[in-house]
This record gives structure tokens, sequence and C-alpha cells, in this order.
RNA sequence: GCCGGUGUAGCUCAGGGGUAGAGCGUUUCCUUGGUAAGGAAGAGGUCACGAGUUCAAUUCUCGUCAUUGGCUCCA
């Protein structure tokens, strides 16, 4: 019976198309997204512009020639704006054809925001950002004349010709790892570029486009690869839309880090003293203790004993920990001393030198876990394109601590630090952060030092904790470290870049390097398990992304100065410091001595610190016993007596700093 | 390291082959004890650095350094 159905829709031609909302509908065979579209609703039908088809990214025109599941996409999609995007580049590239003839298309795909397409010049030829607005209008031109994108199938062969008659390299490269059959080209207007589809129906519906930036991008990937010219841009189906991401990315300047950090007067960088070498100012120093303070108390509950190591080790104890032969070369190089053959570098990383801490003395299975914590100043060389603010520099601080455990307690005291990584990002405002599995890629073992089966229990280690503890987490094979897999805390920055926050990572190799060893219950000697870990990541990037979350206003127990008490003359200092005391027991501190200034210009100081309370103690305040207070902006929130004042401080650092 | 951009007063920026400008800030004085207050006067720049072209370079060219958007990298 069945089988009878089956032959029967075959014989008429229909197909049955299930919908997201589990309806069912029959359409003669080769009825495109569009027309099951319309079939729903003409505004659906018009808003359309990509689809799904058993889970395959299909064109609203495609022709659907078996049952299966419809999946429609506006512009209100990601994938509709992929797609949207997506097309908007082979638009681009039809734009950059004209201009720039001789021009070599690669690959031009949809990103988060918006596209890019990858370009080969022709000889002499640079784009610069003065030729934005010419690329832009051709674009646009191109666009309105609403040209219907139109997939084609085309054979290996005739693929191949057609690149190597345009002296494409990279076309025919890409075509060459494509199997005959599966090739498909996309036409538009008189524009044909190679591309397996997914694209609005026509052009016209791409109102707004704007090339965002130009940067050189190698070929695949790859450094040794030839370098491409690779255009950033974005387009909407609205011109108002563009007008309003452009105000987005401006209003997201402003949370710059480099920019507040300037205002604030966090820190700064000189050029005498050396690129990526950040200098910490008054304020910038007072938050970075502020924030560790903040951790050593939390550290402490969990059982984390400071310890403190030298900035530089010989050689040969970076030899030992298998660095050197990773990074020695591209790394600052050593610091000679008078004796020959002696030889210092620079911290790159305190692992080794905490290996050594665990190895003064022997330990029973019974002291373990030990957990070693120093903020620990490192130094790496890293290349100079790639410094960034506070957030990629060549002088840091790691909130460092490595626990040294057996393989039995592994499990727990790695979900403990989840825990801890968790505090930390919860109580300072982090909410919005993706956790990253970093695995091998197993396709280059030459890469990973240790044995494949230490790997592989600590990559499960990992996912199982990551499992248990509920977090959002991905896995992503081939970042792991050298020597060792990772769980990452990923934060976006202002303008929705990924940097690595806090890191907690399982090693097998170090221990096994060091020899470190443990008296087991046995009275054997056995081998620890040792993670290292970083809540923060680094001081310097922590408080980059904390000042781009924050826009600058910390919650109150992070400010160097928490409050300013603003006696308005000298008979009123008295009354001043009775606040200041009164609130010392919740840990404020700031009084400024104003008397030679003039109430305007403190006032102006302590906003421009963006300081959140602001007190003005005054005749009638000392008569009242009470204080006006006001919030940063000069909002004000009332007048309260001194002790309510004491009282609300110690309910904002309590709702704030949660007792861990 | 590579491909683009940028570098002018403390900050934000304009200018442009004939050795410099604005706003804010800063200093002094006056006014005002109350929420980024008003008035007056001043200070402050080898126009990142070096070389070249030129009668003349802050301006044009090249190099260096720093910075910035990406790529590669990220212990």
């Amino acid at each position: 019976m069945v089988l009878y159905l089956r032959l029967l829709h075959v014989y008429i031609k229909m197909i049955k198309v299930s919908l997201p909302d589990g309806s069912v509908k029959e359409f003669n065979k080769g009825a495109t997204p569009m027309d099951v579209a319309m079939s729903i609703s003409e505004g659906l039908a018009r808003n359309v512009i990509s689809a799904s088809f058993n889970n395959t990214v299909v064109e609203t025109k495609t022709a659907l020639q078996e049952d299966g599941s419809l999946v429609l996409f506006t512009w209100n999609d990601d994938a509709g704006k992929k797609a949207f995007w997506h097309s908007s580049s082979h638009i681009v590239a039809q734009a950059l054809e004209q201009l720039y003839p001789g021009i070599n298309l690669t690959i031009g795909p949809a990103i988060d925001n918006g596209f890019y397409y990858d370009v080969e010049l022709p000889e002499g030829k640079v784009i610069s950002d003065k030729d934005f607005s010419q690329i832009e209008k051709t674009a646009l031109e191109i666009a309105r004349g609403k040209h219907d994108f139109n997939m084609r199938s085309v054979s290996k062969a005739d693929a191949l010709k057609k690149y190597r008659d345009e002296n494409n390299p990279y076309k025919v490269e890409l075509i060459e790892n494509l199997e005959d059959g599966s090739i498909t080209f996309c036409d538009h207007d008189s524009f044909t570029d190679l591309c397996r589809g997914g694209h609005i129906p026509n052009t016209g519906i791409v109102k707004a486009i704007k090339i965002l930036s130009v940067a050189g991008a190698y070929w695949r990937g790859d450094e040794n690869k030839p370098q491409l010219t690779r255009l950033y841009g974005i387009s909407f189906p609205k011109q108002k839309e563009l007008t309003e991401y452009l105000e987005l990315l401006e209003e997201a300047k402003k949370r710059d880090h480099r920019k507040l950090g300037k205002e604030m007067e966090l820190f700064t960088f000189s050029q005498k003293v050396g690129q990526g070498l950040p200098l910490w100012l008054p304020k910038g120093a007072a938050l970075r203790e502020r924030l560790e303070n903040f951790l050593k108390k939390a550290q402490k509950k969990a059982g984390y004993e400071m310890v403190v190591t030298p900035h530089i080790g010989q050689k040969e104890l970076y030899v030992t920990s298998g660095h050197y032969a990773k990074y020695g070369e591209d790394s600052f190089q050593p610091i000679k001393t008078p004796k020959m053959d002696e030889e210092f570098l620079l911290k790159p990383m305190n692992c080794p030198h905490h290996c050594e801490i665990y190895n003064s003395k022997p330990f029973s299975y019974k002291e373990l876990p030990k957990r070693f914590a120093e903020f620990g100043t490192v130094y790496r060389y890293e290349q100079s394109g790639e410094l960034h603010g506070l957030t990629r520099v060549r002088g840091f601080t790691q909130d460092d601590a490595h626990i040294f455990c057996t393989p039995d307690q592994l499990d727990q005291e790695f979900k403990d630090v989840i825990d801890l990584s968790l505090y930390v990002l919860n109580s300072l405002g982090f909410d919005n952060f993706t956790a990253q599995v970093s695995v091998r890629d197993l396709s280059k073992p030459e890469k990973y030092i240790g044995s494949v089966e230490n790997w592989e229990k600590a990559e499960n280690a990992i996912i199982n904790a990551a499992a248990e503890k509920g977090l959002n987490y991905v896995v992503e094979a081939g970042e792991a470290a050298f020597y060792g897999p990772k769980l990452d805390f990923m934060v976006k920055d202002a303008l929705g870049r990924q940097w690595q926050l806090g890191t907690i990572q399982v090693d097998y190799n170090l221990p096994e390097r060091f020899e470190l060893s443990y008296k087991g219950s046995d009275n054997q000697s056995h081998r620890p398990v040792m993670i290292h870990r970083a809540p923060f990541g680094s001081m310097e990037r922590f408080i980059a992304l904390l000042l781009e979350h924050t826009g600058g206003n910390f919650p109150l127990w992070l400010t160097p100065e928490q409050a300013v008490i603003l006696p308005v003359s000298e008979k009123h200092e008295k009354y001043a410091e009775k606040v200041l005391n009164s609130l010392e027991n919740a840990e404020i501190r700031g009084l400024v001595d104003s008397r030679n200034e003039t109430i305007g210009k403190k006032i102006r100081e302590a906003e421009m610190s963006k300081i959140p309370f602001m007190l003005i103690v005054g005749d009638q305040e000392a008569q009242d016993q009470t204080i006006s207070v006001r919030q940063h902006g000069g909002e004000e929130i009332g007048t309260i007596s001194v002790e309510d004042f004491a009282q609300l401080v110690k309910k904002e650092i309590e709702t704030t700093l949660k007792p861990f």
C-alpha cells in the first residue's frame, strides 16, 4: 500500500514538503521554495530571500524534486542574512571586475557581520580606502539592475578551462579539489562565479552596500602562499539599516578600552619603553590592585597558596619544559652574564618555576592537591602586527596558578576551577561569554608533545567537566596548546572580536619533564597531574574587556576612589572625615582635599573619573547629619544620613561581590 | 612578519611648498562656596624621527619608528 502511494506520487509528479510548523503540503514536482512561500502568503513571498531543503542551503528558485523538509529564510534569519551578504559579495566582485580589469577573484563568503572578497589585483594596482566609494557606487548600480541569480551545473573540464583561460590559478586550485558533477556556477547580469550556492532571488534586493576595510590575507590562510587583497563589506535591504549599523560602530568606538584608558588615566604606552609594554598609571594600578585583591580573597578560600618567583630563569629551565624548542627562536633572546655559557631568559610563563617549587620538597598523596598561585608578569615577543592596546601585549601579568593533584583528584579540581572562573566572570558582569574546549588537530601529531594516551585522558576530562558544569561550550580541533588541551572562556570586545580571557589547561607533560612525584598510599612514587589556570587570563586583557563591557562605569567597589567627599569649606572637613570613617568599614576611601579648589572643578573631576557616588557636605548637611548623594551623571538619589549611606555602600558591595 | 590606513598643542581634530590653527583642558587674576559655572589675560608645538627633491619641506618622495584595520601567530 505504501509502495503504491509512493508510485502514485511519482506518477502524478507530486512531492510532499514539510514546513517548520509541522504542516505538510503537496506541490507539483519541480516547485520552488518561492512557490511554497507564495502558497503560504504573498507577504512571505516578498520577503523570502533564501531557503534550506533537507538541511541543505538552496536557492529560492531551486526546483524541488523529492519529498523533504523546507525552511524559508527572510532577512530576519541568520541564514537569510548569510545568503544576502554572500550574494552581495558577488555584486561587489562584479564591480571589482569592471573597475580593475585583469583582477583574479578567489573566494567571497559571508561572515558574521557582512562579507569579504579575496582578490588578486593586477600588477601594480592597490586598493585603499579612497577607492571604496567608487566600488560602492559601481556595485549599487549593478544591484539596481535587479539581475536574477541563476545557478547552473558545469563539468569539471569546462570549469577548469574557463579559469585556465582567464589565468586564475586560485579558482583552478579550488576546482581541482572539487568532484566532477558537483560543480556549479552562479550567474547574474554578465557576471559568472564558481559558487556552491545560497543566493537571494535577485540583486535588486540589495539597497545599500558599504565597503568597510581593506586588508591583506594569505591565500588559504597560509603565510607561505601569496597574499591577496581582502575587501570587507556589509550590505542591507534598506539604506536606513546601513546608517544605523554605522552608528552602532561609532558607538562601539566610544567604548574602546584604549580611548577609555587614556581618558580615565589608567595606562599609557611609551615609544621609549617599547612596543607592547604598557605603563600603568596610578589609577590603573589601583584598579589592578582591586582586582587582584578580589581574586586573592576567593583563591584563599579555595585553598590556593601564594608563591613568588623571579622574572628570569636559566635557559636550561625552558629546555627542560620544552618551551625553548618550541618558541626559543621567536622569543626575546637570552640574557648573557659575564660568565661564559650562562644564559637566562625572561620568563614567558610561570609553569616551570612553579614546577620547581613543587620539586622543592617531597609530597605525600595526603598533602595533594597543592595549589600555587602567583600574579606573575611574563614577557612574550609577539609579532609586531599582532599587538593591540592592552589585549595583546609583550609584557603582561597572569593571574596564574598551578594545581598539582593525583589523577583521581583531577575531575574535582577541574570542576572547582570552572566554578572559580564562573564566579569571577559573573561577579564582574560578564554574562555573555562562551566556553571553548581546545583539543588536538589529529592530523598534525607533530605539533604536540606527550603521549597519545595522556592527551586522550586530558581531553576527556575537560569535556566531561564542561558538560557536567552545564557550560555552553564548543570544541575546537587544533586550538590546543602544544603540551595539553584547554578550556578557555571567550568574551567579545566592543567591536565583536572574540578574546580569550580565563583559561584552564590540563597538563600531563610538564610533570613528566620535571619529574614531579608524590608518594601514594601504596608507598610508591607517582606522577601528579598539573592544571594551569588563570580566571582573568591576564590583568591587561581582562581590564581591557572590562572597560569595553562597562564603558568605564565599574561597579562601585572597583574604582580607585569610589566616592569623593567634598567638604565645601575648612570647617566641614571634620564632618567629612566622620563620613569617611563611617564608610571605611565598607572599604571606601578617597577624601579629596578640596579646600583650595572650587566645587565645580572637583565635581567635574569626579565625574570625569567616573566616580559613581559623590557626596557634597555643607552647613545644611552638617546640621541634619545627612548627605546629599548624587550618582555619576548628576542624578540626585536623595538626602540620606551618614549611617544609611554606609549601609547603601555595604549593600552595593555585597550584591556586587557575592561571597565565594 | 605581511597587506592597507594614520602620526599636527595635554585631549579631539582642522589646515597645507613660504617655519602653524580651533574647541576642550591647563596657568594666573576676578566673580561664585552647590552639581561638567561666568569674565579677563597667558603658557604650551623641531607639525613622530631621518634622508632626498626644492631658493624654501610640517606639507612632495623614500626609509625608520610608533599606532591602527585585517592575515599569519598566540606557551
